[in-house]
DNA sequence: GCCCAGATGTGCT
DNA sequence: GCACATCTGGGCA
C-alpha cells in the first residue's frame, strides 16, 4: 500500500482553512512494523501571536516552538504527559501557526494498531483523541520537524466529507477568552470524533 | 455521566 | 527546583 503525498504547496493557504481542508485527507505513518493510515475527521487551529491557548501566543520562541516558526507542512509533535500530540505547522515563515489533528478513523494497518494499543480496545477506541492517535500510527517526537509531503509521515489526498461541524476547542479551559473561538473542525457525525 | 491520578517534558524563577 | 500542560484510563454513580 502506498500513496501519493500531497505536494508542500497544499499547505500554502490560511490557518482557519487548512484545518477545515484537512477533514477528509489521509494521515499515512511509515515505520519499521508496517504502514498504518487513518482519515482526518477532526482539527483544531491554533493561530500564533493572538491565541492565548497557542503555544506561540506573543510569538513565543522555545525549542520548542521553534518549529511553529518554519515552514507550512512541517510536523509539530508535542509531548504532554505520557503521550504525543501532532500538529500541522500552518502559516508562513515566521508565522507560528498550527492545525492539531484530534481524531482519524483507521483505515490500513488495524492490526498493527490494536498491537499499539492493546487488542482489547474497540475499534472506535483506537484513534479517537489525540493522544490515541499517535499511539496507534506510532507517530512520536522522532517525528518532530518532518516534513509532511514525503514518507515516513505523510498526507495524502481523500474523499470531501459531505458535512462539517465547528465549535470551540478543547481541553484548553485557561486560555481566557481564546477558549470561545469556533477552531474546532470535525467530520459531522463521525463516530471517531474524540467527543 | 463526572472525578481524579498517572508520570514526564518544558519553561520560568 | 517547581508548577503545569492541545490527555487518557480507570473508578464510581
Amino acid at each position: 500500500m502506498r500513496y501519493t503525498p500531497l505536494g508542500s504547496s497544499f499547505y500554502n493557504m490560511p490557518t482557519l482553512t487548512l484545518a477545515e481542508e484537512l477533514l477528509g485527507k489521509l494521515l499515512v505513518k511509515e515505520t519499521s512494523s508496517g504502514l498504518t493510515s487513518g482519515w482526518i475527521v477532526e482539527t483544531e487551529a491554533y493561530k500564533g501571536p493572538e491565541d492565548r491557548a497557542a503555544h506561540s501566543y506573543q510569538n513565543r520562541r522555545t525549542k520548542r516552538t521553534e518549529v511553529m516558526f518554519g515552514k507550512p507542512g512541517l510536523v509539530y509533535t508535542y509531548s504532554m504527559h505520557t503521550h504525543c500530540l501532532v500538529n500541522v505547522v500552518s502559516g508562513e515563515v515566521d508565522r507560528p501557526e498550527a492545525v492539531l489533528i484530534r481524531a482519524v478513523e483507521p483505515k490500513d494497518g488495524i492490526d498493527l494498531m490494536y498491537e499499539r494499543r492493546g487488542v482489547d480496545k474497540k475499534e472506535v477506541n483506537l484513534t479517537n483523541g489525540p493522544g490515541k492517535l499517535t499511539k496507534a500510527l506510532g507517530i512520536t517526537m522522532e517525528d518532530y520537524r518532518r516534513s509532511l509531503y514525503e514518507p515516513p509521515i505523510y498526507i495524502a489526498e481523500g474523499p470531501k466529507p459531505a458535512s462539517i461541524s465547528k465549535g470551540p476547542r478543547i481541553g484548553i479551559e485557561n486560555s481566557g477568552e481564546a477558549k470561545d473561538y469556533p477552531w474546532r473542525y470535525w467530520v459531522t457525525g463521525n463516530r471517531f470524533v474524540s467527543r
